[in-house]
DNA sequence: TATGAATGAGTCTTCATTCAT
DNA sequence: AATGAATGAAGACTCATTCAT
């Protein structure tokens, strides 16, 4: 594959992004797809065989992304309190936003995964947050403006919570302010103030 | 409608069940559950005019059979602890739990919700759940066999981890043992043990 | 066929004669039916089997209604004139009205026929009334209030023009100017005024 | 669209064409369509959504094909007489003729438009034939061959007429001999002869 | 006779996928 | 590489007709 064949790829995985985010994984078709890039029928074809195939890589092309999430955040000047907060606001805006985020498409294309075969990528991703987030509450707690919590556990359960807000919001609705509730509540686990 | 048709609408409502809880929501087809209620196409839409429809009855078959999940339990006899165990294990069995479930049915439904309209039922049925787990957290307080905690609150972050892991266990696959050590440490914000 | 039988199927038979005047023929279904003369499904079945047999029935319930349409009217006190303008109002009515009348079922029914089998009575009929307005026309000739024109040729010609007039208004629409312009020059076309 | 597709579009529209004129408007599948050209199912929705679509487009074809019926036919060597049997011939043929004409399909096409809305484009080629006979009679009238009536009354009476024997020639069937002689009192009503 | 539930064939419509150019 | 016309297999839905009761 030649330099103007990765631009042309390129080129189609954003426009499926923009896709797979308005309208899920499921009701989306190659003709959405082909509208949404511009591009020809048969010339889709010849780089994704199908939506599966194409959803698989605008899933990696996300990845990486936000690895490492508190990464160089912690620094001197920077509290592991502010740190937190910050997540928390990035998180209420996730939790709350419907448009332009992918966490429906990624359920749905989770549900239809023939016999129940996980997306090992998934929980990698997932498990790297918990432990990004372990260490924010390991630096917290040596730097005495968090509790003395077992870190690992919290951090889970801190996760599990964003979790079921998150789905919670796109199946029943969540208001802000029992989100703003929640995360208070959480943080409330970990700090006076 | 007579004798028969609500005996032979419950036999379809029972297929279909079975159909959801295997296929989820969008997957499945009239066809789908024709084949598996064994009558003709046209017989069906006797009955039910789409799978939505049908999807609907069979939600609606679902309420009440677990409305009041504590009503009854907490009585002279049976402590909030063990009261909470036998939720907390029902709870497990159902996050494990993979087959002859509708969560995956219900969160796609909610998904193909148009316009994002969410569904006002499940809210309500998560709303009335965290009461009554309120209740019986107030009733461990009340025995001093809880902590003084404030119950709304706690009772809200436990039903969204809940809610977390039982959508986590359907994406990226939850092991046994992670569910245990959430579970144990949501037990352990509310009693020593 | 008893006494009941008769009452029942003569109720079919008006049913249906509204269905067909709102609906035309060809988009009538049985259940239309069913539904319009409050019988059962199988019910119907035992009078009539299909709608093209209703139609059927329909139209020899029409039959003998408007024969001799003149007969009775032309006495001492009733001139040929007042007759034919009657005739013509009526006509009028007739051909801007667009709701309770068969000519659309009519019309498509005969379009339906097989093979281009004419419904020979629907000739019969129209033949019939040629004549009775041919012997209207020789009356008006006797009584010198028309002009001494060819009764059968002009009977014939005001016949196909009034049937122009109604088929051009069910599908192109006709003003009513339109039809008095020319009913009015038929009725010149007979008597000076 | 390029080249080949409009070849196939016009290949389809004629198809169209046979079938209409062969079964009507309503009873006219999209089936019957594609097994008429040899295309596919699919292939047949790429160039066409519905029957009804179809049906107008090959309205569109056939229109123009009779504007100014008489254009260029009135000259020094044609008198308005020759033109005029010219024409009642051309009818004859129409009128009588059953197999390759579209009218049948046109009335049920507009029996079948929504609401009684009727098809404007109809109206117009109606009143321009009625406009071009109308010239043509005060052709006639000038080169002194006609007599003097009023040359657009006749004109409507004549086009009524026609369309009368047009619709019974359909509906309940007309002779050769029923269709001449109406001519010949038409005609008689201009010329001497 | 009368009922109305049940059947299944027929129509419409959409899409993933292929293929000649 | 690229195009977009073409294909055919599903899936939704309707309705004439039958049949057990």
């Amino acid at each position: 594959m030649g330099e103007r064949s990765a631009v042309k790829k390129q080129l189609i995985v954003d426009a499926a992004r923009r896709v797979f985010a308005d309208k899920g994984y499921k009701d989306v078709t190659m003709t959405d797809i082909v509208e949404a890039c511009g591009i020809s029928r048969g010339g889709l074809y010849l780089y994704f065989g199908s939506t599966r195939e194409l959803f698989l890589e605008v899933m990696r092309a996300e990845e990486g992304m936000d690895d490492d999430v508190f990464a160089g955040q912690l620094g001197e000047d920077a509290a592991a309190v502010d740190v937190l907060m910050l997540f928390f606001r990035e998180q209420k805006r996730e939790i709350l936003g419907k448009k332009g985020d992918l966490s429906m498409a990624v359920y749905e294309y989770c549900f239809a995964g023939e016999d129940g075969k996980e997306e090992p990528a998934l929980k990698r991703r997932f498990e790297s947050a918990i432990r990004a987030l372990e260490r924010l509450i390991e630096a917290g707690i040596d730097d005495g403006s968090f509790y003395e919590v077992d870190a690992r556990e919290v951090s889970r359960n801190v996760m599990y919570a964003l979790e079921g807000m998150r789905i919670c919001s796109r199946t029943m609705g969540l208001t802000e302010a029992e989100v703003d509730g929640e995360l208070l509540a959480l943080a409330r686990g970990l700090v006076a103030e």
